[in-house]
DNA sequence: TTGTATGCGTTATCAG
DNA sequence: CTGATAACGCATACAA
């Protein structure tokens, strides 16, 4: 093994001098074309291996107008959900020979839209996004489609745009967790939402507003809070600080749009003696793994992140080869399962 | 805004033929050469501006050997720090104009190897990297800097490759914390430690010995447990209750390699009514987010993952840019500060 | 069965 | 100041 100094990089060219004989034929002998004597094609082969060749991905992908590479767009990486689903894109992208561009929107519309612009500069033969928070003009995810790029929007998707979508149904997760807190006997639930522009947001609200409706419990506006900053952990426990000092004891639960808020909240009643789930019942979103470690361990929702970045993977590498192979495919819509995982809170 | 249809991909060719120049001259038109006249060049920018013109980016990488691409491999995607240190290499990727290929190598050998293949064959500018736990052999390692392509190691780092390193002193960090417990009085500490081969493993079992040596404790042996499984919680969980089936109470504190290990270990302490800190008091390692919430409050050492993405990213660039203007450079190593926090459970 | 010519989109050298 | 021409490394239609 001894790869003294500068260590030429080889390419066809190279092997066909060491043979004699032309490119042409070097890159047919090695993508074991049929129309090349099986004399030639071991003798490329193997110096091939030997010189431990492999092809310039620049010009391949110049050549043949594809790369081998999928953008990915996330609106935070430090976050418990989104690094499952990367993990699964990940995996899913190795198994099939691709490699991925990770970007992080910061929850930031123009960076979002700037990120787009450096993918589709970069080739990527397809994109997987979760939409920022402040997106709700949506003329970037039309360029992508408008060049013929694959399109997959997970978990926080836009309505509007007709692509591939992964998601979970966030209405009705979010009914059944307050379905069971009512029939738990609780009556004064209230609910921490997330900011009005998201989609799984306001889902979140109606699938708790329809739940209370359906058991004839009157909404009370009054006892939802808007949770629309970066810092879940702190808005979670402001929001239960004020929750308090509104509603005193005439508050027996609360179901939150995340675990963090949750763990917020909980932190501050913990901090003033309320009992969870004995004076206000508890229920987060998301299933974090903290949630599981917390005094009282925290009720929440499992969202299955890794299901819902392999499926979402699955889909968009489908849609890449299909495309290549010019096959039109339709934009399909996967529902991943959630389920309410009870614990201590309440 | 009326992109019709097919929307043709523009080129230079496309500009040049439009404006009835050559390719060459549009070329340099819009890089502001000094030898194309004023009123050419305003004319060419102005239609790329206005036909939206972007560079064909492998065109561009065959060409100039450069592809604006780093690649980053890391254990694990689902973990607070090494996304902290992710977070921060994509904001100083996106300062710089560069783009991150990421990848996880699962804490596995071989897959780290194919990995970095990957990313060479993929033409990367440089390479991002903390080791595998089971990583010992460095061929890899050295295949990167044989090609003289810029490579960093953070945290988990091997001493014997010559290249710039980003890490916090692993043995200092875990002496102050040792250090701490036995000021205040703790005689017979525990230490859960990790693998054997990773470096900061060995790193803080050495610092947790010397402290117990230069303060006339004696080191003993059967105080030390081995996690090595990939599952840090329930490693904890496990050898908290082999600890205190071991020990009972002649045992007063814990110092373990990560905060995992803590949470694993507090969650058996609380469940058998073993008081922490009275009973125990206990120390993690990393400061994860989840140990400021947990009850009672872990301490721990904070170790900084955005402060070490970022050095070591923007080493990385600097080396980048060192190579293709023809400087040469000297692999620099970074110590990144630590910090003890101490919170409720010691 | 093999090889020649051409082009993918850029940039760089060198003439004009 | 402008433009042919070549080259980066590969793949394919077409000739031989």
């Amino acid at each position: 093994m001894n790869q003294s100094k500068e260590m030429k990089t080889i390419t066809l060219k190279e092997i066909a001098n060491q043979l004699e004989l032309s490119v042409t034929t070097v890159s047919k002998a090695l993508k074991a074309y049929p129309d090349v004597s099986k004399k030639t094609r071991d003798r490329v082969k193997t110096l091939a291996e030997k010189l431990n060749y492999v092809p310039n991905s620049f010009a391949v992908s110049l050549r043949m107008q594809k790369s081998k590479t999928i953008g990915v767009i996330v609106p935070e990486t430090v976050h418990y959900f989104f690094s499952k689903v990367i993990d699964s894109i990940l995996k899913e992208a190795e198994k099939n020979n691709y490699v991925v561009i990770l970007m992080q929107s910061k929850e930031d519309y123009e960076l979002e839209k700037k990120q787009i612009d450096l993918l589709l500069n970069k080739g990527v033969d397809g994109i997987l996004i979760s939409l920022s928070n402040k997106t709700s003009n949506l003329d970037h995810l039309k360029k992508i489609q408008a060049l013929g790029i694959p399109l997959v929007l997970f978990d926080k998707i836009a309505k509007t745009i007709n692509c591939s979508k992964v998601k979970i149904d966030d209405r009705k997760s979010a009914y059944e967790a307050v379905t069971y807190l009512i029939k738990k006997g609780h009556k004064r639930i209230a609910h921490f939402r997330g900011g009005l522009n998201p989609q799984n947001s306001i889902d979140r609200f109606l699938g708790y507003k329809k739940a209370l409706l359906d058991n004839d419990i009157n909404f009370d506006s009054s006892l939802v809070y808007l949770c629309d900053n970066d810092s879940d952990f702190d808005d979670g426990f402001k929001n239960a600080k004020k929750l308090i000092q509104d509603h005193g004891n005439n508050v027996d639960a609360l179901f939150t749009m995340n675990d963090l808020l949750a763990i917020g909240a909980l932190n501050y009643l913990n901090s003033v003696n309320i009992n969870v789930p004995e004076d206000i019942a508890l229920i987060g979103f998301s299933n974090w793994f903290m949630s599981s470690v917390v005094t009282p361990t925290l009720s929440s929702i499992e969202q299955n992140g890794y299901e819902i970045g392999e499926k979402s993977a699955q889909i968009l590498f489908h849609e890449i080869d299909c495309k290549f192979k010019g096959i039109i495919t339709k934009p399909q819509q996967i529902i991943v399962d959630t389920e309410l995982i009870i614990r201590n809170s309440s």
